[in-house]
RNA sequence: GGUCUACUAGCUCAACCGGAUAGAGCAACUGCCUUCUAAGCAGUAGGUUCCAGGUUCGAGUCCUGGGUGGAUCACCA
């Protein structure tokens, strides 16, 4: 890299000027602004202690020994206390070599840590709506960049299948169902029990104000209403094993996994491993027995099970029931543990809400004083909530998105937008459905994924649906506009191939753009640090805009600039796999042709 | 009320853990399709970075106080 020569020679200068041992490591780089001349900026203010000069003059100092002591500097300016400095056209065009030669450019080797990345976690109750989406954009996209850093990873769904919540759509299936199945009501089967679950709340509802006008306090009617008891009744039934529920719950859930598998198809999202709460939410109590065996927890007078993480600011938290039972502290402890056992990894990523916070926090924190070796690489990805233009999404109130009618007018639009603009001929059916779903889906997850996952967000359903500007289809197309300069070069016989010594006078376009290339591994690395994907999004399109400025300067295949016409083709060939490269992280595919 | 979190152009978002004149996209306006794909390119306009103090060579970024929005504080998951 050419940066880190680039601050071994500063060390080297800090060494020789000022007998100073500075670690090429602590020094940074960064790239110069535009309205000055210059590749990369060293800001020397943080070190007048060291040259006891004003920052003009070491500045001035520093330049000149390198320029004197290495053969790559080109010149250099010192603007106050900033060193700029130009690198010499070879080394760029050395780089660019480098790159287009390299079929793994930028691959990172294994590290030999495995990481557990947890996502998508839906409930069997209804179907995938936008929340979602984010979700599983995000984790996918998360376990991508962290396997090309080097990680082995294990992505698992954790399916939230049991509780009342599944009861309630289970008992009004059983009163109003009439045996309906997905294949005669001609739903998925996760609408059709999302159906059921919205069916029960009416029903609910309704027996609410009934018994409040029969002079019911609200609170105490919430409790008593009939469909409620009914489906408290049924969960204890099915936590007991009653042959008829559980046939009926197991019934509903094939239909559920089968809507959702659907789902993930669509997406192209896959997992290695499926837990089931089912499975899962007896789990922990051995660790609440561990936990008072060790004073972590102690009990109240109740019996019930606490943790005191006031130390940690946390208060007390609940961690068992009085009456024996677990709560979704005591199911995640217990989870935990289980996955860890599955999979003894050294990172394990939960992609949840932040509306849950709080229970990771305590969660990491009891694993901690537990003393978990893994509890150091416990990671909360706590992403913010997806907002819409008209508030808050609510399913009681029918404002929620759902995810296949979002993802079906995704594909719509793409095609209409494909025809409209006359980019379908020559191509079969097959390959034009292929190209919608790819833009539509595109366009969808590069919107979700480019705001810093933290951050709450804005879905504007009509800014999503766009395909110019800052969005995934630009970076389509720049792809499919370089492989169409890719095909034409393969039939006029022109090599990727170029003799490194015959190129020079680069513009300043050419040389933004193999800088930003080489820009390719540190995009990597921090969106692996700071499991953000949207590191990667904005690299790609950076360099997508950066290869359309150079692709609009001239002509790439010009008379004028035969001698230079490999190294161009190189820069394009260079330049659309690591467009591959980075959509790929993202979980975006890219066409040849658009 | 306690805790956490956000606030940047009309709108949606950036700003590489403190660096130069705060950047993109959308919307608006001006140019560019007879040359490799115009889903593009070039340009104009748009800012008291919520407010007030502080820290220092230097603050959107760090500290203190305040304002506004959101989340969370269940023997729910």
């Amino acid at each position: 890299m050419l940066d880190i020569q680039l601050r071994n020679a500063i060390s080297e200068a800090f060494q020789s000027l000022f007998d100073h041992s500075l670690p090429a490591d602590d020094i940074t780089l960064q790239p110069t602004r535009k309205e000055f001349a210059g590749n990369y900026t060293f800001v020397v203010f943080p070190f007048l202690k060291i040259t006891k000069g004003k920052p003009e003059d070491s500045g001035q100092k520093i330049g000149e020994w390198i320029k004197a002591n290495t053969e790559w500097i080109k010149d250099f300016n010192v603007v106050k206390g900033f060193l700029n400095f130009e690198l010499k056209d070879v080394h760029w065009v050395n780089r660019l070599h480098e790159i287009s030669q390299d079929e793994n450019y930028g691959s990172l080797p294994a590290n030999g840590e495995k990481v557990m990345v947890e996502f998508s976690s839906p409930n069997t109750n209804k179907p995938l709506h936008l929340g979602h989406l984010r979700n599983n954009f995000l984790g996918d996209a998360t376990a991508r960049i962290l396997a090309a850093n080097g990680y082995e990873v294990m992505k698992v769904n954790l399916v939230n299948d049991r509780g009342i919540h599944i009861c309630k759509s289970m008992l009004a299936y059983q009163q109003f169902g009439n045996n309906e199945t997905p294949e005669s009501a001609g739903l998925k089967g996760d609408h059709l029990i999302g159906k059921y679950y919205v069916r029960f709340d009416q029903e609910y509802k309704k027996e609410i104000n009934e018994l409040v006008e029969s002079g019911t306090q609200p609170e105490a009617a919430k409790k008593e209403a009939p469909s409620i008891l009914a489906a408290q009744a049924m969960l204890q039934k099915w936590e007991s094993g009653d042959p008829e529920t559980v046939a009926l719950w197991e019934k509903m859930n094939d239909w559920v996994y089968a809507g959702f598998d659907q789902t993930y198809d669509t997406m192209g999202i896959r997992f290695d491993k499926m837990y089931k709460e089912s499975d899962t939410y007896l789990l922990g109590k051995d660790i609440v027995e561990e936990g008072l065996g060790k004073a972590v927890f102690f009990k109240k007078e109740n019996e019930s099970v606490w943790v005191d993480l006031t130390e940690e600011k946390l208060d007390e938290k609940l961690v068992l029931r009085g009456d024996g039972t677990a709560v979704y502290m005591t199911q995640d402890m217990g989870t935990c543990e289980m996955k860890h056992k599955d999979f003894p990894f050294n990172k394990s990523v939960f992609v949840v809400g932040n509306e849950q916070d709080y229970h990771f926090k305590v969660l990491f924190a009891i694993m901690k004083k537990l003393g978990r070796s893994y509890a150091e690489g416990l990671y909360h990805l706590s992403y913010g909530m997806v907002d819409l233009p008209s508030g808050k999404m609510k399913s009681r109130e029918g404002t929620v998105v759902d995810a296949d009618d979002l993802l079906q007018e995704m594909f719509d639009t793409a095609e209409k937008h494909t025809r409209e603009l006359g980019k379908i001929e020559g191509m079969d059916e097959k390959e034009a459905g292929a190209l919608y779903h790819m833009l539509g889906l595109g366009a969808l997850k590069y919107f979700l994924l480019k705001v810093d996952p933290k951050k709450r967000m804005l879905f504007n359903p009509k800014e999503s649906i766009e395909f110019q500007g800052h969005t995934g289809p630009f970076i389509q197309y720049t792809h499919a506009r370089i492989s169409a300069i890719l095909r034409r070069a393969n039939t006029l016989e022109v090599s990727s191939v170029f003799d490194t010594n015959n190129v020079t006078d680069l513009s300043v376009r050419e040389i933004d753009l193999i800088y930003k290339m080489t820009e390719f591994t540190t995009a990597l690395k921090e969106a692996a640090k700071d499991y953000s994907p949207a590191v990667v999004a904005q690299y790609v399109y950076d360099l997508a805009k950066e290869y359309n400025g150079f692709y609009q300067e001239v002509p790439i295949f010009n008379e004028e600039n035969k001698d230079k016409l490999s190294f161009r083709i190189a820069l394009s060939l260079a330049t659309a796999r690591l467009i591959r490269k980075s959509m790929y992280l993202l979980g975006i595919d890219v066409p040849e042709r658009m």
